[in-house]
DNA sequence: TTTT
DNA sequence: TTTT
């Protein structure tokens, strides 16, 4: 009853190798950088190609399956939720940050 | 061709009056908090509400209908992009946000 | 896996009460139609609205949730997939027809 | 503010070579069977594979991009509405065809 | 056959 | 900061 109240979903290349953090109980926790890339032509008419970094993580089965499927470098496409975090910073700031929780991964490159 | 790569979708409530910028050229911009609620049972089976806060920016002919029809409390389905922004704070620090830039409103509240 | 490959979302209401269908072993199958409006200008400028039906299918625990809480008229947004089955008429013919299982079912009528 | 209301994604390959039909004022048409594929294990624990065959239809720029880059058997992502048609046989029978159409598409092959 |  |  809740996925259609916070969905994202995107389309794009990992910048960097997935990092896989094994917490108690075996479960797993996935991050990673996802670059999505648009293109849009600007007043000039010259096609300009605007790239956004997404934080991306994920949790239990779809870590494990990002752990022995995903690489940097390739093309995918997930599907989760946005949620934010705050945390503090060693200098006691209060930091915020903005993470996709992804709940499906499809690797869509050849 | 774009809106495929980075799509976002929120249905929830204004926290928030919307705020109106006019911008040069007559062109505005809207912005406002939206709240989600994600409902779930913990491991005692009580029922427990998630709150998840997002940044919602949108432009030009979206802002309009917003600035006529949308308010402080209202329910609203909004489609659109995840984008990051960076900004110095006064002290010169480098800050980031996340924003979801609205192309798309649907007031669902009767 | 999968519902990033076949994904249906609608909001719209209901033009029938929905059909509850006792199967054996006491799963339920839920059945009805949905009118989702689109609005469009014509060459007149006139405000056009144009209705689409959709057949929409629930299976078990979304079928029971529609049979306690969804109503004839009532707004509805549901996510689904989007499935073919054909059939034989008294005549010997195949048909065709096309239904959206939905697999998620928010009221957002007040 | 429509598409909210009537979305449809399908990631799949094309059936057919699409058949492209000028129609008067030069604009196009684009019509093509796109397969998606769904995968689930049954009772015995072997994996199957369902797929489901959408008619989907494209006009004017979409339907150019598709006559240009688009070929039989290739992965395709789409994104559109859900669209109900009825049309008579020569035995003057009325028969309805549902129909998916795009108004985005994404090759995502390499 | 719905709703606005 | 919303809503149920």
């Amino acid at each position: 009853m809740n996925t259609l109240r916070n969905k994202v979903q995107l389309i794009g290349n990992l910048g960097t190798q997935p990092e896989i953090i094994d917490l108690d109980g075996g479960r797993k926790l996935a991050k990673f950088s996802l670059a999505t890339n648009d293109y849009y032509k600007n007043a000039k008419g010259e096609k300009i190609q605007q790239t956004e970094w997404h934080n991306v993580v994920a949790w239990g089965k779809t870590a494990q399956i990002i752990e022995q499927y995903v690489n940097k470098g390739q093309e995918l496409a997930i599907e989760g939720k946005l949620t934010n975090r705050s945390y503090e910073t060693k200098d006691g700031e209060k930091r915020y940050i903005t993470e996709v929780v992804a709940n499906e991964v499809l690797m869509i490159s050849k």
